[in-house]
DNA sequence: TCTGCTAATGTATACGTATACATACGAGTA
DNA sequence: TACTCGTATGTATACGTATACATTAGCAGA
């Protein structure tokens, strides 16, 4: 933001006009070679950089996109971040991340509203009814990238309530009769979805189901509650690989071994669940799905003015992938 | 960035001047009572928000500071970045981030000194000798964040070579005598430091080294050909965190015990080397120091026109944090 | 009644850039 | 010579907002 030099400036020690300094920077094809040799030097001479602020003002492009999403801590959120940022500059589109606060999730919304981003990249953060609102209202491109309730929307994501279905199915065929399942709140992002599916699944085949929601404030309370009781799960399905790794942890801590103790599931087929001193057993998407390159692509094109046809709604059907983590019910 | 309706199309619906439309977005103090009410009407009525451009073409502000780091795919700038963002977002600032691409890391300097942002944060990348030029030409202020080579900027950082001659006097009481690094390229940001602090004591106490340099590109050619030596190490010490569960991931892949059959360090204190199911032993900051807040409040001094006296040059004292992946050596 | 003061609002301008339009000049053509 | 055309540059304006300054009305005090 520091404006030491104008393009004025610059066209008063080049003896030119301000227009030819603009010339000189965005056409130098109908500017003449010598002028713009000693256009250039003045340039370096001043050390000028054109203001951005005016250069949007006038485009009306900033050349920047939003991202919303969840605190980075988690590891969902940070991959999300990481991928979508790095397509987003292979494009030439700075990113500028506005992270939801747990605590008060709508203030994120009327910020992004006002910032000059020509396009909101949505990650899977807490709903709020009057956010998707003023989304819409603010008259910027969005898509979302990860959660799938939001239907009337552009997204890609993975079928969370399938995801949930499918660790239900898994756990049954390994005769287990009593899950577990550690996940954010209800409402909170996909997390809702994904429990919803589970259950379901689960109930339908006469498991019993110990919830721990709010796992996000009180890890360990929720989880020791969990295990306190006579009737404890011998698996644990987790609504995101974060949790999944941090009920590892847990477990180990209070003596447990996994999987001849406990099973334990996650969802999302992060990097890290296939480390194999994790050894996760997950579900997540095909290999050959990129729903994070598919958001960007996507949201790009509307910035371009291309409102393509085809309806962006993809819900895609999850994979299981076995790993070290699960096993069948020993009792 | 989609401009539906400006102040002036305010002002004509209300009946006032486009000036007294500003006056109700910034002074409202300053405007009759009922006048308000009629502005506010028009403003929810058109939807209209303040363009952020001219906003901050006039006030000279964007409210916008740079972060400048390595791909977030790597946990190490992946915690830095969330906790940046998060002070910075407490302290009403938006971030942008830009991600130096190791295989032209000039670049991003060109980006980031062409943009609007007020003050910019530099994480631990790879220095490139034009590119802090670059930085500091942009008049805008910067603060290194993790990286303690810069010694005549402002920075605040683990001490990078104490790190190294740490890890290195750790594994010679640990009676191990030959030792592997494993790190980026030489002048790879931060690695290279720890490197040479690492060499240097190591070979001061009669150690043999075998070095990985350049794992970044292939992680696992880069081991592999380590660990195929007649006189393989007994320890290995990583730059990073990330690289040091890298290299679990790789030693358990193929028949290691950890700590048995090799010791594994790391530099970071990262979160998830506290995890059960890895227990890595690292090197790291005390747990009072919070680099990553105290390099925003700097910067965000810096951005205030605050230029503290104090010199802002904090090389902070390793601790080390012994966990489950190292023991003494077994031979 | 006149002066002076305050509150409220309007008018005019500036921020730095991009671009439509006008101008000037030289070369080519009939 | 007159006319056209293309190239290179300058002039003027617009983007949307914030604010210094001007203006007006209302009211208190002399």
């Amino acid at each position: 933001m520091a404006i030491l030099v104008s393009s004025v400036d610059v066209a008063k020690l080049a003896g030119v006009s301000q227009a030819t300094v603009s010339r000189v920077m965005n056409n130098p094809e109908k500017v003449n070679a010598e002028t713009f040799t000693k256009v250039n030097a003045a340039i370096q001479e001043l050390n000028y950089r054109p203001n951005a602020a005016a250069r949007s003002l006038i485009s009306r492009k900033s050349g920047i996109v939003a991202l919303l999403c969840g605190p980075l801590e988690d590891p969902d959120n940070a991959e999300f971040s990481a991928r979508s940022i790095a397509y987003a500059q292979e494009k030439g589109f700075i990113t500028e991340i506005h992270i939801q606060d747990p605590t008060q999730p709508g203030t994120v919304f009327e910020a992004i509203s006002r910032s000059q981003a020509e396009g909101i990249l949505v990650g899977p953060i807490t709903p709020v009814g009057t956010g998707i609102a003023s989304l819409k209202n603010s008259g910027i491109p969005f898509v979302f990238c990860g959660a799938d309730q939001h239907g009337e929307h552009r997204f890609v994501s993975l079928d969370n309530a399938a995801s949930g279905k499918l660790a239900a199915d898994y756990l049954n065929n390994l005769s287990h009769t009593v899950v577990g399942w550690v996940g954010g709140g209800r409402n909170e992002s996909h997390h809702g979805t994904r429990y919803r599916g589970f259950l379901e699944t689960a109930k339908s085949q006469g498991m019993k189901i110990c919830s721990a929601a709010g796992a996000y404030s009180d890890f360990d309370g929720v989880l020791s509650a969990m295990m306190a009781r006579k009737d404890r799960p011998t698996a644990i399905a987790a609504a995101t690989d974060a949790l999944a790794a941090q009920a590892i942890d847990f477990l180990i801590a209070y003596g447990y071994s996994i999987p001849e103790d406990m099973s334990v599931l996650g969802i999302g087929n992060s990097p890290q669940s296939a480390m194999n001193y994790l050894s996760l057993t997950t579900i997540g998407l095909p290999p050959d799905r990129d729903i994070f390159k598919e958001a960007v692509t996507e949201l790009l094109a509307l910035i371009h003015g291309d409102f393509p046809n085809h309806s962006f709604n993809e819900r895609i059907e999850p994979e299981l992938f076995i790993r070290n983590s699960s096993a069948p019910n020993q009792k």
